[in-house]
DNA sequence: GCCGTTTTCGGCCCGACTGTTTTCAGTCG
């Protein structure tokens, strides 16, 4: 059993009392469910060590549910949910991902045609049985069509690497017109989350209508969701959502406040902002009638005795004590976490020597003219036969090969320097495919898992676990093995690792792959905790590829990092000096 | 059903847009 089960019950639950018209219940079952959704420990292994006073410790779980979760263990259902679905025995987690489908529509839509699902709703629809419900008509029943086939399309969310290339393009076409005074992304984007939903947009104009008809003449969509005075969405050719709004120049900050998020956040600082006698919305903070803050998002915080908190870490993870504890004076306070663009060097790229699409050199002048002072060259080794590992022999000419390269940019005056690397197998047994006295000619070894990734949680982490004591393994690469809406995450004990990496002197990277982006923030949080260095790496495999850099430092923002975790945030020598 | 700078009972974020209505409920973010 995983959490992820359980929060998808609980979310259900919340949906089906929502039909009910029961106060209150949904949002309570929906919190927990959302905190279920990314709880590092599972449920059950609380339950077994610390039984049903551990599970009423969890955030948003309290004596009803904890009941419910064990139940769940014991007997692997809920009678609760069970009852219900009884009830009302509808698909309603499916349904309702239709946009404008609510729980209220399929109440009614059961009621009078019963129908349980998306081929129900569908066929009910085309036969125009929908439009004669009451309270429904022609265009709700045409957008229940669309929504559908958007839903049978849809991939769920959008990788971050996918989608902020776009975004920084539309900005800068609404930015062009004379009628947008300014143009921000806001939303999960601005909070860098791993995964998109939809795209969230704000702008400033003196002339709303204006503005949106410039908005709607530079994005190439497919469809018009809704379109009003102040905002309008619209699906992209590409299969995305953009939901566009228009602010008031003096309320910018406010608005941007609000829409960034998260939906959690925001409640929490509402409920903090109400306990003080205030009423915070998009248009501003009000004591009563008056307004007290609203032109910066600055602005917002301090009049609530905040210090601001940056994007990426308004996902109520403690951010807002965090912020109240700095003001005064107390610790922990907020991290001053890693900035943007200050990487020095980049400790994981691959090269045409085995699965990479550019040359070593390349490599490097593309580094340099992004600004960074090295790389290190980290080919696959022997056992990954597909990408052409290499072996000690082929390691070694590589090595000659990187020698000539840092004497020629040296005689052209570049101050860059290339790094002799690898990325080596971790084999089953935890040894690694390149023998000890050619790591120790290496400048930096990288290790990571690349096969027998369905070991037991037991070996996988004794697996890594003996890999980090080799003495010249410097970095566990990609620790997780995660590609994002592709494979799961092989089974380790994470905290086991990060204890390890202590103790060894590993560094752990965040690898900045869009669809890795591994180490998840929670684990980033948790090494930082523990006073382990990470790495950031793009793991290029092309000169394209070395931007996605940033969506790495996102990820260690989003893990409240600083600089001073980051190794290649260092000068050469200083990280040098950190590997073992 | 949860939770506590309102602290074990009494609250629980706030506003825009849509489609159906004829003053508003539902949905979304």
């Amino acid at each position: 059993m995983d959490n992820k089960e359980l929060a998808s019950l609980f979310s259900t639950i919340a949906l089906y009392l929502e039909i009910e018209d029961v106060s209150f219940k949904p949002q309570a079952y929906e919190r927990a469910a959302g905190v279920l959704e990314t709880l590092q420990e599972r449920v059950e292994d609380i339950y077994k060590r610390e039984g049903i006073k551990g599970l009423d410790k969890i955030p948003g779980v309290g004596k009803g549910m904890a009941e419910k979760i064990e139940e769940y263990i014991k007997t692997g259902a809920i009678g609760e949910y069970e009852k219900l679905r009884k009830k009302i025995p509808v698909d309603i987690k499916e349904l309702t991902r239709i946009e404008g489908v609510g729980p209220k529509m399929v109440r009614d839509l059961y009621k009078h045609l019963k129908i349980k699902t998306i081929a129900d709703l569908e066929k009910a629809a085309k036969a125009g049985k929908v439009r004669k419900l009451p309270n429904f008509g022609e265009r709700t029943e045409q957008n229940i069509l669309q929504g559908i086939e958007f839903v049978k399309r849809s991939k769920g969310r959008w990788l971050l690497g996918t989608i902020f290339p776009y975004v920084e393009v539309l900005l800068g076409k609404l930015e062009g017109s004379p009628f947008v005074t300014r143009a921000v992304a806001a939303g999960s984007i601005r909070r860098m989350k791993e995964t998109i939903g939809d795209v969230d947009i704000l702008i400033t104009s003196k002339k709303p209508e204006k503005a949106i008809g410039h908005f709607l003449s530079v994005v190439s969509y497919e469809k018009i969701w809704g379109k009003g005075a102040t905002k309008v969405s619209v699906r992209t050719r590409e299969g995305f959502d953009i939901d566009m709004r228009v602010l008031p120049e003096e309320v910018f900050g406010a608005g941007l406040q609000y829409f960034t998020g998260s939906k959690e956040h925001n409640v929490r600082l509402r409920t903090y902002a109400a306990s003080k006698g205030y009423k915070l919305s998009e248009y501003g903070l009000f004591r009563g009638k008056k307004r007290i803050a609203c032109n910066t998002e600055e602005d917002v915080y301090k009049a609530l005795g905040m210090n601001y908190i940056e994007p990426e870490l308004r996902e109520d993870r403690g951010e807002i004590d965090a912020a109240l504890r700095q003001v005064q004076g107390k610790l922990p306070g907020l991290p001053k976490v890693i900035p943007y663009g200050s990487l020095k060097g980049d400790l994981q790229v691959q090269t045409d020597w085995t699965d990479g699409k550019d040359s070593i050199e390349a490599m490097a002048r593309e580094a340099k003219k992004q600004g960074l002072e090295y790389i290190a060259i980290t080919d696959h080794t022997r056992d990954l036969a597909m990408t052409g590992g290499m072996d000690e022999k082929k390691l070694l000419s590589q090595m000659r090969e990187i020698d000539k390269i840092n004497e020629k940019l040296k005689t052209q005056g570049e101050k860059f320097r290339v790094l002799k690397g690898a990325e080596v197998n971790i084999r089953k047994d935890g040894t690694l495919d390149i023998a000890d006295e050619v790591l120790a000619k290496l400048d930096v070894v990288g290790i990571s898992v690349h096969s027998n990734f369905k070991m037991t949680k037991k070996d996988m982490t004794a697996r890594i676990v003996k890999a980090m004591g080799n003495p010249h393994a410097d970095i566990l690469f990609h620790p997780t093995g995660r590609l994002i809406a592709k494979r799961e995450a092989y089974q380790v004990d994470m905290d086991e690792v990060i204890a390890t990496a202590k103790e060894t002197g590993t560094i752990l990277e965040i690898n900045a792959f869009p669809e890795r982006l591994d180490l998840a923030d929670s684990n980033i949080k948790k090494a930082a905790e523990a006073g382990c260095k990470m790495a950031i790496d793009s793991d290029a495999h092309s000169i394209s590829h070395l931007g996605y850099l940033r969506y790495g430092i996102a990820q260690a923002r989003r893990g409240w990092a600083e600089q001073q975790d980051i190794i290649n945030s260092y000068p050469l020598e200083e990280m040098l000096s950190l590997l073992k």
